[in-house]
RNA sequence: GGGCGCUUAGCUCAGCUGGGAGAGCAUCUGCCUUACAAGCAGAGGGUCAUAGGUUCGAGCCCUAUAGUGCCCACCA
């Protein structure tokens, strides 16, 4: 029955093989079936042009891994898969192709014409992201896989825009806005990032007319002026009091503007004076609809000034900025310059200035939706892991501002809005119209398309259905938990929560799993522009899907960063090597073909104590698992594989594999028991080699992943063992540390005696001392006297063990250890005496830490015996 | 200006509800011990940022301080 395996293992020989393995038969497919509980995790749809980065990776990772072990917990696990169509972002790039390629724009195409390419784009590379999910092992039901754009889910786009249009919830404004010069579109307040620059304050006159005097403002976009309607100071300012109601002339332009009064103006900061500019300052939108001012509109769409920039039309803004700030000196009235840092908005996507325009644009009204989604967070309907996140969400949603939705762009859901070129009636409606319902005149289309995430905040229930009414929604919804990053908390967590709760009328999903990035090894964002991204699947490639995932699982915990290193994958390689030379191990002893429950009757010591570990380590790893702490769940399973399946467990039983009979039948069984259970405990993190392994172990069913999640078992807990079976361990530890210090060679054997008055522990242990300790012999007695002279001694919480070395031993090379050992042990002594002469710690302790500190106490003293007495002996 | 993190071994980080400080990598020593040198057995290395406080007991809870990072915010 041995097997001839190689001794390396090579993830590329397996993962493909068995990826397609699971597809063919159908087991992550889900179909709703009422006996079983669901657990769904919806993906956040990755862009459909886009490429796995080492985001995704961490992201798919962690949710493979909940629903892996969910569905071998029995429940009814879906994880449905999609993409985002990602309006800008693929338009960018398909009009840069287009660029570059043919020397075209969008607008030598035409819109239908364009549209048809970016859908030819969007069929060349769906396909990529989605196999690279694949690569990476995710076991996403693939028959459900969405689009933003396709039918299903761009129904559910008309409806909720005309059921939000219908409840007055979606109006059409002329509003102060963002917008990009680059993309020429309109972005929301959420796509637009702030950065802080060194810019100046540039300190100008603006005269009053019919005087010689002039007022001074402090601008940083002085290209502005060209908009001005008003210069504003603050009521109470008594320096300007006298000036309110007065009359300036707008330098550079000639036109006369009105000194006002508002509160919004600050004493403190600059000159006092602001220069306001309705169209295109949000601040002085509002002051300008406060005072009933003219909104002039000074810039084109592409950011060069328009028209009513006289002499500067035509020019970019900041080439106006340098010429205006010229001509203004050049006529006297620039009175200074001052360098100053402020904060610039730049579009999220392209990094262009943003410029603040009035324009007129849809917008969702968010006071009476946010309410709602505030509450649901508040009262724990929605949960956020970590619990800090909740903080950031409330504080976003309380102070949330209408959500600009219209886009400049022709990629995307275009708004169900359509103008009666006769009557000049909107209608929006759920179907194309092309008369119009009031005086069936013809009708035009708006031609903007909406925000990406107003599709994105519909994807927990688009993707079930809705809005019709199906068997998948009703079960399937909400959905459990969202596992995506803090960064797009405000983009897509809040719409989403607040869009479930208006259109289904319960939230989208119970938990939010929210986890940080992965930054490269220096701590910074992998970006494309510092060209740091390490790519997944070259990382795959190299190492393998498991040691990738096993990498991205390690040390993570919630909302945290973390960095990539070379070095951590390889750990994680080097893992998945152990557990197939392991696993080797046992397979080149194994003549049994069928697996069972080892008899409990039949166990030896070393066996009762790795079922115990074991049963502990399900224990663990389950609770873990479902408090969301992957990391320390993983770590636990490093461990224990490593260290005392491998290191101590296999060693142990190696000796039984010698000879014939029950006692090694057992130890088989025993090993692959605990084997074939933890690599099933490890499979939601590496799903392949736990397979591969797993398969060709005996085995009961045709995969891990549809085999049962390992449960605590009772019957396997077994103190006793676990007590006796580290005694002996931390005898062997004492007598290799000995062996080690007076370097003593592993093929040095020499005979062993262990003084003790608990013969019956060491009894069973005999042979590990010949295995693991070098013993030749081992003798167990209680007269010391019966030991050699010369002899080295070691102290065990157990016993003396007793090496006769003497031709090796170093006389005061022994002396210093054991002096070593003595004051380390003295200090000890002094410690837990301490402590349990303190009444307090004796009388409000729980009784089992006091029982713990006596007990300990109790061995150092005998400890601290053996190593005086050795002392003694040496001199 | 608010809010939230982080500060633990040379480096990067774990440390779950308070009960004698851990891992990986790096360093040093010794091993080709018949699963694995991508390995085995050991060693060294930490006043858990600082100062107070609560407690019988604090890396963990509370307060303040310093350094650092992120997010939000209309100071022109």
């Amino acid at each position: 029955m041995a097997k001839e395996l190689p001794k390396t293992y090579d993830p590329k020989q397996v993962e493909k093989r068995i990826y397609k393995e699971w597809c063919d038969k159908g087991y992550f497919h889900a179909e709703v079936d009422e006996t079983k509980k669901p657990f769904t995790i919806v993906i956040p749809p990755p862009n459909v042009t886009g490429k796995l980065h080492m985001g995704h990776a961490l992201d798919e990772t962690i949710q493979d891994i909940l629903v892996r072990t969910k569905r071998m917990q029995g429940y009814n696990a879906l994880w449905i898969p999609g993409t985002d169509h990602a309006g800008i972002a693929t338009q960018i790039k398909v009009e840069e192709d287009l660029r570059v390629n043919e020397n075209l724009t969008r607008y030598d195409l035409g819109r239908d014409e364009f549209l048809k390419r970016v859908w030819a784009w969007k069929e060349n590379f769906g396909d990529r992201i989605i196999n690279q999910l694949k690569t990476l092992g995710c076991s996403c039901d693939w028959d459900r896989e969405r689009f933003t754009m396709d039918d299903g889910c761009s129904k559910a786009v008309r409806e909720v825009f005309v059921n939000l249009y219908n409840k007055g919830l979606i109006y059409q404004g002329s509003r102060i806005i963002n917008w990009c010069p680059s993309c020429a579109t309109a972005l929301s307040d959420a796509e637009v990032e702030y950065a802080e620059q060194d810019g100046f304050f540039w300190h100008i006159k603006y005269p009053i007319k019919d005087s010689d005097d002039f007022i001074e403002i402090a601008t940083t976009r002085p290209e502005t002026l060209l908009g001005d309607t008003a210069v504003a100071v603050n009521p109470n300012d008594e320096r300007y009091k006298d000036l309110v109601g007065k009359t300036l002339i707008l330098p550079l332009v000639g036109r006369e503007i009105p000194v006002i009064a508002d509160d919004y103006v600050d004493m403190e900061f600059g000159t006092g004076c602001v220069k306001i500019t309705p169209a295109h300052d949000p601040n002085d939108f509002e002051v300008g609809l406060r005072h009933n001012l003219e909104q002039i509109k000074v810039l084109n769409d592409d950011a060069t000034i328009n028209s009513y920039g006289g002499k500067y039309e035509g020019m970019d803004r900041y080439e106006a900025r340098t010429a205006m700030v010229s001509d203004l000196e050049a006529e006297g009235l620039l009175v200074k310059v001052v360098p100053h840092k402020h904060n610039v908005g730049q579009c999220y996507r392209c990094g262009t200035t943003v410029e603040p325009i009035t324009s007129k644009q849809w917008f969702v009204r968010m006071e009476p939706l946010a309410r709602p989604a505030l509450d649901a967070v508040l009262n724990g309907k929605t949960r956020f892991i970590p619990e800090r996140f909740t903080k950031t969400y409330t504080h976003w949603m309380e102070n949330v501002h209408d959500w600009c939705i219209s886009r400049q762009l022709w990629w995307g859901h275009r708004i169900p809005a359509f103008y009666c070129q006769n009557c000049g009636k909107t209608t929006v409606s759920k179907e194309d119209i092309t008369v119009c319902p009031e005086c069936g005149g013809k009708v035009v289309q708006d031609s903007d398309v909406l925000d990406t995430w107003f599709s994105s905040a519909l994807w927990p229930f688009s993707t079930l259905g809705w809005p019709d009414k199906t068997r998948e929604l009703d079960y399937f919804y909400p959905t459990s938990v969202l596992v995506t990053g803090y960064d797009i908390i405000f983009f897509w967590v809040s719409r989403m929560i607040f869009s479930g709760l208006e259109h289904m009328g319960e939230v989208p999903f119970k938990d939010v799993y929210i986890h940080g990035l992965v930054r490269d090894s220096q701590g910074r964002k992998m970006s494309k522009s510092l060209g740091n991204g390490i790519d997944p699947l070259e990382i795959i490639e190299k190492y393998g899907a498991d040691a990738l995932r096993f990498t991205l699982a390690t040390g993570n915990s919630p909302g945290n960063d973390m960095r990539f290193y070379m070095e951590r994958v390889e750990a994680s390689r080097n893992f998945a090597n152990k557990i197939w030379n392991a696993s080797r191990f046992v397979m080149m002893n194994l003549s049994i073909d069928k697996y069972s429950e080892p008899d409990l009757s039949k166990l030896k010591l070393e066996d009762k104590w790795i079922l115990h570990e074991y049963n502990a380590l399900v224990k663990e790893v389950t609770d873990n698992i479902e408090k969301y702490e992957l990391g320390i769940a993983v770590a636990k399973l490093y461990d224990f594989i490593w260290d005392k399946f491998c290191d101590w467990y296999i060693e142990l039983v190696k000796p039984r594999f010698s000879q014939e009979g029950e006692s090694n039948i057992t130890a088989q069984k025993t090993l692959v028991y605990v084997l074939s259970n933890t690599l099933t405990l490890l499979h939601p993190f590496m799903p392949f080699i736990t397979e591969e392994i797993w398969q060709a172990l005996p085995h009961i069913g045709e995969s891990i992943m549809i085999s049962s999640f390992p449960v605590f078992d009772e019957k396997f807990e077994n103190e006793a063992a676990r007590d006796e079976m580290q005694l002996i361990m931390e005898s062997i530890k004492g007598i290799r540390n000995v062996r080690n210090e007076m370097n003593v060679p592993p093929s040095r054997k020499a005979k062993l005696y262990i003084v003790t008055d608990k013969p019956e522990v060491f009894k069973e242990g005999t042979s590990f001392y010949t295995k693991l300790a070098s013993a030749s012999e081992v003798i167990i007695t209680n007269d010391k006297s019966d030991v050699p002279e010369n002899s080295v001694s070691v102290a065990s919480p157990g016993g003396e063990l007793l090496l006769p070395l003497d031709d090796l031993v170093d006389k005061a090379k022994e002396t210093e250890r054991l002096e070593k050992e003595k004051k380390r042990l003295m200090g000890e002594i002094k410690r837990v005496e301490g402590k349990l002469s303190n009444k307090g710690f004796v009388e409000k302790a729980p009784a089992a830490v006091v029982d713990e500190e006596k007990k300990k106490g109790e061995q150092y003293k005998a400890m601290l015996q053996t190593v005086l007495e050795g002392l003694e002996k040496l001199k």
